[in-house]
DNA sequence: CTAGGGTTAG
């Protein structure tokens, strides 16, 4: 079976929100200057004694000659805070006597503590506070609470502001961001609900704030709520809180709330205009976005960073080269090329938008390069399919101490999964256990699809049976690997596992369709295709692709092809999925016409799809046309010949007969021969009974692979209708000595969705007598007419041997009368076979069909066989 | 003293 009749790859992901974590870049390395500056609005304030009278009793009682020294060890102690002398100023607090010390010296220490972010002097303060029996009040209290927080003490500081019940918003707000900052967005939500219940009013940041936390909890009816609740206060033109409702309604894939807020603005700023550009390419709507920003330069907003970065992830989205090269123009027209942020969004655009050149080129003027452009531009090496290169660049960048993330991992695994290099993989996957990486969701997804790729399927599951909680592309790379490695079975089973967690989507459906092909399992086939089709599906090409596939390969050609007509733009792919469907149902008139057809709408064929036409020719004796594309090949498209598209030549010769030449051909290929194109030529031998070149081609082939049981049941039988036995039991006893792998020959028919499995010579059955008695009167019925019972099919495979099974014991011929016995008259009996169908088997098909009037569709590994009225659709070409 | 919009992977 040829390789082209598998769909494109199908590992393609969706994409899909991922709430990102933003770093706050508004913290700048230069926070600390930011704050001694503001800190010397703190000074104490003028009136001292007014102050010292206040609520402050301590320093009232002091008498004045104390209130001197006191005086001047406060104003000591402040000077060095001013200073930003924490060691003098904590040595002097703790030297001072607890008469000494007014409230302000405290507050001025515990700022200086926050400022350096020194928790360990912070509480000192704090407990000498407490043990000087100073009173907790709103004011200290205060300043306890931001130094808490601001040392990264949240528990602390909500649990001082939760005793003094400050109305300051500002502190509620400080202690909120920090929630948030820190990811405890839930925390941050009880602060809200509690500021709420104290009827604390928020303020503009206040709901920034917790619209930010309720998008990253995915809270939509809680972003509602402080909707409605920061309008009743009044906030609904206050361009920050729409601006964060905006970006909440678009993350929350509320489009069209989102776009309702951002109408409502009387006066949009730049934020505005940049958060509706982000909305749109986050929620799939690039070009929106596109032409929201062209909108903005009309009303004569100005660009800036943020608004190129999001534009260029539109551009590179919709794959507009060009407008992408105008965007890099401003980029340096406005200084924002240079900043880093810019540059790695513009290598990727050029990266996504197929101009490698264009990404290097970025890449190299980089004056500062971080984790994220070696990413992207590892990415845009395996976009363009250089994997080596993409992973030179990945050990590249370690050499450079840069040390890879999920991101960076997640893109060489997938060079490694499309390069097949297992060996490349597999260490990579020990850096990923080394560094705890295999966590990372996307990293144990690329992971399993790199073994499915390479068709670990073992080691994939391992992975899989390892992640706590998987997503969709789990499943979908999962369950495409076992389709793609030819284990439906288990990819059907692993199908409905993942009913009972997840919805599934297009994408699942295309990773599920082949292996309903593989089983031939229509009803099963059928049922998708509904689902399909009630979920919009069948516009993926993807799916519909597979679809046709599935269809071809359950032996429905004619509905194949109308779905294949109604699919309006069709790749490369679809047309080499519906010529090999033709192919292989011996419809070879209509595979070159549908060739032809493509030719016409401007399609160039690739290697694969002429496999496929070849494949066809070989399959419906069209040597003349065979050959012709095979030279077209090389003349017309300048494709070298693969070894595959020799083969399908090979088979062609065999097929009329063109035995030596067939040899002779073998022989100039300038590839070396694998045993299957040798094995093409044996097949032939025997048809055409050429005892001594079966021998001759069967050496080549026991050199090649000298553990393949088909290639000495081939020859055995060669050997078996030319009478030769003795020859015939020496490969019998090699066979059995061997202990070779071999192929059981095994048929299956659904019936209403049941798989009916027979192996042959099986009398296990429940309807073994019925199924014996309607094939001994038919072979009764065949001998009538002139058929006779040919040994010679005997020993079609290696089970035969082992277990003398007699003739009418095949598979397939069990299930076929099953299937005449079980199906109501009229209704095409369809049956599957692992291996190639016996030619006695076939003689029977054909009688089959025409005494009881049953159309027969047999598929065997081969090709499909339409047993009608006594005829087969092979016509002798299988 | 606290805020709204931004880059990389499958």
């Amino acid at each position: 079976m040829s390789k082209t009749n598998s769909i494109a790859p199908l590992n393609t992901y969706p994409t899909y929100h991922n709430p990102r974590n933003k770093s706050n870049h508004a913290k700048s390395p230069n926070c600390f200057i930011f704050f001694r500056q503001s800190w010397t609005t703190y000074l104490p304030p003028p009136n001292f004694d007014l102050f010292c009278s206040s609520s402050v009793g301590v320093s009232a009682t002091l008498s004045k000659a104390t209130y001197d020294v006191a005086m001047d060890k406060n104003a000591k102690i402040r000077k060095f805070c001013q200073m930003g002398d924490l060691r003098n100023a904590m040595e002097l607090l703790k030297r001072s006597k607890i008469s000494e010390l007014e409230l302000h010296t405290y507050c001025s220490v515990l700022q200086l503590c926050a400022e350096l972010k020194s928790l360990e002097d912070g509480k000192r303060v704090h407990s000498i506070i407490t043990s000087n029996g100073m009173e907790v009040d709103e004011v200290l209290g205060a300043k306890l609470v931001f130094m808490y927080v601001h040392c990264g003490d949240l528990v602390e500081g909500r649990q001082i502001l939760d005793g003094i019940l400050n109305d300051k918003i500002y502190l509620w707000n400080f202690l909120m961001s920090k929630y948030a900052k820190i990811g405890n967005y839930e925390e941050a939500a009880s602060l809200m609900k509690k500021m709420q219940k104290l009827g604390i009013r928020g303020n503009p940041f206040t709901f920034t704030c917790i619209l930010k936390c309720y998008t990253a909890l995915a809270k939509v009816r809680e972003c509602k709520s402080v909707h409605g609740y920061a309008f009743k206060l009044g906030f609904g033109s206050d361009n920050a809180v729409v601006n964060s409702l905006i970006a909440a309604y678009f993350k929350c894939r509320e489009v069209e709330s989102a776009h309702n807020m951002f109408d409502e603005l009387s006066d949009p700023d730049v934020v505005s205009w940049n958060s509706m550009i982000s909305g749109c390419v986050m929620n799939g709507r690039s070009w929106n976005g596109l032409k929201f920003f062209i909108q903005m330069l009309h009303f004569g907003i100005d660009m800036d960073l943020v608004t190129l970065v999001n534009v260029l992830v539109a551009c590179a989205n919709v794959g507009n080269l060009s407008f992408g090269r105008a965007l890099h123009a401003c980029g340096v027209k406005t200084g924002c090329s240079g900043d880093v942020v810019f540059d790695n969004t513009l290598l990727d655009m050029y990266s996504k938008c197929g101009y490698l050149k264009g990404a290097t080129d970025v890449f190299v003027k980089m004056g500062e390069t971080t984790i994220v452009s070696w990413t992207s531009i590892i990415a845009a090496y395996v976009r363009k399919g250089l994997y080596d290169d993409a992973i030179m660049l990945f050990d590249e960048m370690q050499s450079k101490g840069l040390r890879p993330d999920a991101y960076t991992v997640s893109s060489v695994v997938h060079a490694c999964a499309c390069s097949n290099s297992l060996d490349k993989g597999r260490n990579i996957h020990n850096f990923i256990k080394k560094n705890n990486m295999a966590l990372n969701l996307p990293v144990s997804n690329a992971l399993m699809n790199m073994y499915a790729k390479c068709g670990i399927m073992e080691e994939a599951h391992l992975i899989f049976s390892q992640i706590p909680v998987k997503d969709i592309v789990s499943w979908n790379t999962m369950i495409g690997g076992y389709s793609q490695n030819s284990l439906p079975n288990e990819a059907l089973e692993l199908f409905l596992d993942m009913q009972k967690q997840l919805k599934p989507n297009d994408i699942t459906m295309a990773c599920v369709l082949p292996a309903c092909a593989g089983l031939a399992a229509l009803e099963k086939g059928r049922e998708l295709h509904g689902h399909i089709l009630r979920k919009g599906y069948f516009s993926d090409l993807h799916v519909a692709c597979a679809l046709v596939d599935m269809y071809v390969k359950c032996g429905l050609v004619v509905l194949a092809q109308k779905l294949f007509d109604m699919i309006p733009k069709k790749d490369i792919i679809l047309w080499t999925v519906m010529i090999a469907g033709y192919g292989m149902h011996g419809f070879g008139k209509e595979a070159v016409s549908t060739f032809e057809k493509m030719r016409i709408v401007g399609i160039g064929p690739d290697d694969a799809c002429f496999t496929s036409i070849l494949y066809a020719c070989s399959h419906s004796g069209l040597l003349k046309e065979g050959w012709k594309f095979f030279n077209s090949m090389r003349s017309e498209f300048n494709i070298e010949p693969k070894l595959e598209h020799y083969a399908c030549m090979v088979d062609l010769l065999v097929r009329s007969g063109n035995l030596s030449k067939a040899y002779k051909f073998i022989e100039t290929i300038p590839i070396k021969p694998d045993a299957a194109i040798w094995g093409a030529l044996l097949s032939g031998c025997g048809i055409h009974h050429d005892v001594e070149l079966a021998e001759k081609v069967a050496e080549h082939i026991f050199e090649l692979e000298p553990e393949n049981t088909r290639y000495y049941v081939l020859l055995a039988n060669i050997y078996a209708e030319a009478e030769k036995l003795e020859e015939v039991k020496k490969l019998q006893t090699k066979i059995g000595k061997g202990g070779f792998k071999k192929d059981q020959g095994c048929s299956w028919i659904e019936i209403q969705g049941k798989f009916n499995i027979f192996v042959a010579g099986d009398t296990s059955h429940p309807q073994a007598k019925r199924i014996d008695s309607l094939l001994r009167k038919l072979r009764m019925q065949m001998n009538g007419v002139g058929y006779y019972n040919k040994m010679r099919y005997a020993l079609i495979n290696a089970d035969d041997m082992n277990k003398e099974v007699l003739l009418c014991g095949h598979s397939e011929k069990l299930a076929m009368a099953f299937g005449i016995l079980n199906l109501p008259p009229g209704k095409t009996v369809r049956v599957t076979k692992n291996l190639r169908v016996c030619g006695d088997c076939h003689d029977m098909g054909k009688f089959m069909s025409k005494t009881t009037g049953r159309d027969i569709v047999l598929r065997d590994s081969n090709r499909f066989h339409h047993f009608k009225d006594g005829v087969c659709s092979c016509r002798g070409f299988w």
